[in-house]
DNA sequence: ATAACATATGAACTATATTTCATATGACTA
DNA sequence: TAGTCATATGAAATATAGTTCATATGTTAT
């Protein structure tokens, strides 16, 4: 864990890899390559994002063997992704059609 | 309002203009040269930032004779506002402090 | 209609973030 | 300890976001 500012904390959310990582997460805990494969995004670039994450507290790692794994830090993701989950993709999306439609 | 991404939701608040903005709108509404003044941030610099939270519906805006007025949608906001500032101020920072320590 | 104030817009510039690739490091097994 | 698999790291390239400035547009009052 390196550096978290309080406005870098949100940048997580904001990147389409770390906020899918973090939806995976909530379902199971997983090592790298899991990851890696269920997301379609190359390695190296898994491991950076995890960096980011665990800078921000978002995710825990333990290494297992070879691999590590990583779980969400649920108490300070979770009510987040949940706002997001329930809220704004429903939200945010609609607002957009309807605009469009205009 | 124009598009707004589910992903883009998140960088509004992953900004220091903007979340300074949303805060202050918390407290009153505000026209475009109060928000400018108040958090000195140069004027068109606060128009863009307007443009970019009206379109995720994070503000609204009513025009006000010359003024235009910018108040906080609170539903879609302040859930998120309210974690900043309960929770992740104290341990995002508190974090990065115990971490300096080390 | 013109002047004065308020806000918005676009284009150029600057700063940050994301992505990729090559390779280093860590951990287990034969 | 050499080989293999798993993960991390740094630097370069690319993409995206933030900032500034000049100026356009909107609104009111004279």
């Amino acid at each position: 864990m390196t550096n978290c500012s309080c406005d870098s904390f949100f940048v997580n959310f904001s990147n389409k890899a770390r906020l899918n990582i973090m939806l995976l997460l909530k379902t199971r805990a997983c090592d790298v390559t899991t990851i890696s494969r269920n997301l379609k995004i190359e390695q190296s670039l898994v491991s950076h994002n995890m960096t980011k994450l665990l800078s921000c507290n978002l995710v825990q790692s333990k290494r297992e063997g070879k691999t590590k794994i990583y779980s969400l830090n649920k108490k300070v993701a979770l009510p987040i992704l949940d706002i997001y989950e329930k809220n704004i993709l429903k939200n945010c999306c609609s607002i957009c059609k309807n605009e469009k439609k205009k």
